[in-house]
RNA sequence: GGGUGAUUAGCUCAGUUGGUUUAGAGCGCAUGCUUGACAGGCAUGAGGUCACUGGUUCGAAUCCAGUAUCACCCACCA
């Protein structure tokens, strides 16, 4: 016998093997309609978390929907280097070890990178395959393998050549953890309290006057070179050509007048380091001041400080203010809230420094993407992200490329003196070298190689190009690109998908996706952001222990609309789970009958059968227009309420034979194909349970799997029987309630009448949905009556009125007060419809359909009116 | 400062271009069930002025304007 419960350890593991051995997941190139996705790379020392759990398995739903569908369906998997978190964690590793990268030459230093790579590379791609992933594992991708490494080199080369790409000192945004620059998109601004301070600097030649500034950063004063005034500020006009003494290093500095400075703001009295803000820098340009950077690489305070050199930028600042305190230069201190900028990978404070740097010009790489998407020639689910995106683009600024580490692509750029030659090679950079220089003489010594590598999104924006090996050759890039669909977070839209976009124009002149789905951000239930800092993100992997990945894929899933945040549940999981052993147990019932050949079927079973066929019909045009718009939870929903409520809890039920008879053979063959037909149309979701159900229905061929079964064409929908059968719950469930309140067994069987009326013998003629009310309801015996006799007990379905006899007493007074409270409401209900009908206006402008259900309401309304207002009488 | 979105049951959310008599679901809650598939289950039920104020319309949870609260994104505030 089958177990009692599903178990998914037994049967996961199991049949993913399967459909690897028979090659189901691998695509090449053929007659059939092509359906691509390319995986956003996840990092490739990472570990699962909750966001690509769902980001995989929406990708996963996709594929698989594509693939019942008869399409050529290839989903490419891949890793991204991710050169700064992972040079971080190999930096961390060695210095665990007691080595530092300082002591180590770029080559021993890649190879203990390497190394790294390849003991935790890839485990995460391990557990996309335990969460079910029908990727197209012969095709999985590194952003720094040999493809996609040379791909790089070529894109950087090439821009070079067209002019979109230069190099220019400025300021920038520097992690001094991960000692090097990062680009805009990779500072995260948040509000973090601090304090102001007001330091007073005193006037140069005078024995008291002073003038206060206010900072936020103390540390800074050693680099100042100038305090700034607006010039229209009043209270500080007689500064005019003065000069005041910074304090602590004692250098005498000019007053500057500037519009930038804020009367408002503390003071209304600035002080300037060119160095260290961006502002400051550009207003030290203006008005000639010098540059003093008192910082190292990695956040201590540089010799130029003069003073704490050495001390971390915190450190100093501690000290400084001890300091000043001292020297009675802290004027007062306030709370202040204001905006810190931390890297997005170490989340150290970015520090604004001067630097040499690779620029994109974007500027040049915006059109035609905009308009693409603009156009929904690239479309956005949901469609809100377009702006988002028109904004970044319209305002759009050149992306920083150069990384000071070492794990990544370097670039390809040598220098020799004043020169720089961008090429592929060293040979051919030597060969521009002697060019341009006119000496022969050069060797590969002479030239410098650029010691900088690239952003990685400077690989990953080449991703639907490269995985399909498109710098190279264009035979499957021309089958598979534009790829089908993107499905990401919305959080990288400018790190990653917006510059697809873009290097999808230029070097296809096509779009690299048709469709973008943003997917939500996954939050706890405190609407935190998981994170592994917080410690509240689960592990993906035990979650699919406890509940199976079919469990955790529909509590993904079953609540995360595109776009908008997911609150994660574990409860969610639960119920995906029980949903899992909801069908196995029909499975079960439906192993559990005995068949007979020769029983003729049942009307009850026939009208089920053509009940549910059309509620399966109904349901297939629901989903295809739930797939179009990328509603999947909702899909997901409409398709376990269809087995669940529809099939489960009513149409087995109605078909269950009697204890001890037989089923007739021809109902269970329509059971069976049923039950496959939903196997397959949830199996996008639930991949696993759905291939074992499918395969313990019935024996199947060698190669007959659920996974390429085929999605199932819709049908004519009965409108009439699924009226019916509605009708015939309704009347069920009352006879339930009446039970239940009278403290009826359901094992006690009893009578049911229905009153005359226009339509009832219609009802109780109907064979089928008798039998279903009699089985469903146990009613002894069903008839229709031209009286309500005295003393029983009756109710409402629809217009109907229906009664039976209870053994027992009733309450009266309840009775008539539920009555007239129904009668209120009906009354009311009818004045509200009888107005828009009287109201002409409706019955001109309001479409025929929509006034002949009025004139229904109506009529039904009446009657129902009136068969209260008769039961009331009765009751007296 | 600029922008986007949200506000529907105790909680988390649907509500598909305005019209299905009574606005749905899951969880939670209440009552009763060892019902020959399932207690990871079954049956029944309670619970909502659709944030507020106006407007458009024959008709508004749905469209428009404003208000309030919240969330997020972007941007130079020392």
């Amino acid at each position: 016998m089958i177990s009692k419960h599903y178990s998914p350890k037994d049967t996961e593991s199991r049949w993913y093997q399967h459909w690897m051995d028979k090659n189901y997941f691998h695509s090449t190139p053929d007659d059939r309609e092509p359906y691509s996705i390319v995986i956003p790379p996840p990092n490739v020392t990472g570990v699962l978390h909750m966001g690509h759990m769902l980001n995989n398995t929406i990708q996963d739903i996709l594929i698989r929907k594509a693939r019942l569908e008869g399409k050529n369906a290839c989903w490419v998997p891949g890793t991204d280097h991710a050169s700064i978190a992972t040079e971080a964690k190999v930096v961390r590793m060695l210095r665990e070890k007691g080595i530092r990268k300082a002591d180590l030459t770029r080559d021993e230093f890649m190879e203990h990178a390497w190394g790294w790579k390849e003991k935790y590379g890839g485990i995460i791609l391990e557990q996309l395959k335990r969460l079910g992933a029908s990727c197209d594992w012969e095709r999985t991708a590194f952003t720094m393998d040999e493809t996609r490494y040379k791909a790089v080199i070529e894109v950087f080369v090439d821009l070079y050549r067209k002019g979109k790409l230069y190099r220019d000192y400025r300021m920038v945004n520097w992690d001094p953890e991960a000692q090097t620059v990062l680009s805009n998109e990779e500072v995260l601004y948040a509000e973090e309290k601090s304090s102001l301070y007001h330091v007073r600097y005193k006037i140069e030649g005078t024995a008291d006057e002073w003038v206060t500034i206010a900072t936020t950063r103390p540390e800074t004063i050693l680099g100042d070179t100038a305090v700034a005034v607006n010039p229209d500020d009043e209270r500080y006009a007689h500064l005019q050509g003065k000069r005041v003494i910074v304090p602590k290093v004692n250098r005498s500095v000019p007053i500057v007048f500037d519009k930038y400075v804020d009367m408002e703001f503390g003071t209304g009295c600035l002080k300037i380091t060119p160095a260290h803000d961006p502002n400051d820098y550009d207003i030290g340009k203006k008005h000639d001041l010098e540059v003093i950077d008192t910082l190292n690489d990695n956040g201590t305070l540089s010799e130029a400080a003069q003073f704490y050199v050495g001390e971390d930028r915190f450190k100093a600042r501690k000290l400084i203010i001890k300091d000043l305190e001292e020297a009675g230069h802290i004027v007062k201190v306030e709370e202040h809230m204001h905006n810190v900028g931390r890297s997005e990978r170490t989340s150290v404070v970015v520090e604004p420094k001067l630097s040499l740097q690779w620029y994109v010009d974007m500027q040049q790489l915006v059109e035609p993407s905009l308009g693409a998407v603009m156009e929904d020639t690239v479309e956005f689910f949901p469609k809100k992200f377009k702006n988002t995106f028109n904004y970044w683009m319209s305002n759009i600024r050149d992306w920083c490329i150069s990384r000071q580490l070492w794990w990544g692509q370097r670039i390809p750029a040598w220098y020799y003196e004043e020169g720089v030659f961008v090429a592929e090679t060293a040979e051919e950079a030597l060969g521009l070298a002697k060019k341009e220089t006119g000496n022969d003489n050069l060797t590969l010594d002479d030239l410098k190689q650029d010691e900088d590598v690239l952003d990685t999104w400077f690989s990953s924006w080449l991703w639907p190009i490269s995985v399909f090996n498109g710098f190279e050759t264009d035979e499957e890039l021309k089958y598979y690109y534009p790829t089908s669909v993107l499905v990401t977070g919305w959080d990288i839209i400018f790190l990653w998908v917006a510059r697809m976009i873009m290097s999808g124009y230029e070097w296809q002149g096509e779009r690299p996706f048709d469709h973008v789905y943003f997917t939500g951000m996954v939050r706890d239930k405190q609407r935190r952001k998981m994170s592994k800092s917080l410690g509240n993100s689960p592990d993906a992997l035990e979650l699919i222990d406890r509940f199976g990945a079919d469990g955790v894929r529909f509590g993904m899933l079953s609540s995360s609309p595109a776009g908008g945040d997911l609150l994660f549940d574990e409860k969610l999981c639960e119920e995906g789970r029980n949903f899992c052993n909801k069908i196995w147990n029909g499975l079960r019932l439906i192993k559990s009958f005995s068949l007979s050949e020769d029983t003729e079927t049942p009307d009850g079973n026939i009208a089920a059968s053509r009940w549910f066929e059309s509620r399966l019909n109904q349901v297939l045009e629901e989903l295809n227009s739930n797939f179009q718009e990328y509603r999947l939870s909702e899909a997901l929903i409409t398709i376990k309420r269809l087995i669940w409520d529809d099939f489960c809890s009513w149409y087995l039920e109605m078909i269950k034979p009697p204890y001890g008879e037989s089923l007739d053979s021809a109902t269970y063959e329509k059971t069976i194909e049923f039950f496959g037909k939903l196997m397959t149309i949830l199996h996008p979701f639930m991949p696993f349970v759905t291939e074992e159900v499918w395969h313990l229905l019935e024996e199947r061929n060698s190669g007959e799997d659920c996974i390429i079964s085929s999605w199932p064409k819709g049908g004519s929908i009965n409108k009439a029987i699924i009226k019916n059968i509605e009708l015939s719950k309704d009347i069920v469930s009352k006879i339930r309630y009446l039970r239940a309140k009278n403290e009826l067994s359901p094992k006690e069987a009893l009578p049911l009448s229905i009153q005359k009326s226009e339509t009832s013998s219609e009802f109780v003629n109907d064979k089928g949905i008798s039998s279903i009310i009699l089985k469903l309801a146990n009613i002894t015996d069903f008839s229709e009556s031209a009286t309500t006799p005295e003393g029983s007990t009756t109710f409402l379905s629809g217009t109907e009125k229906f009664f039976t006899q209870i053994d027992k007493e009733i309450d009266i007074e309840a009775e008539r007060a539920k009555i007239e409270e129904e009668l209120k409401r009906a009354r009311g209900f009818l004045i509200g419809v009888q107005k828009k009908l009287e109201n002409e206006r409706f019955v001109q402008n309001a479409p025929a359909a929509v006034v002949e259900k009025e004139k229904q309401k109506l009529a039904d309304g009446t009657a129902r009116i009136k068969i209260l207002e008769e039961s009331l009488e009765n009751l007296k």
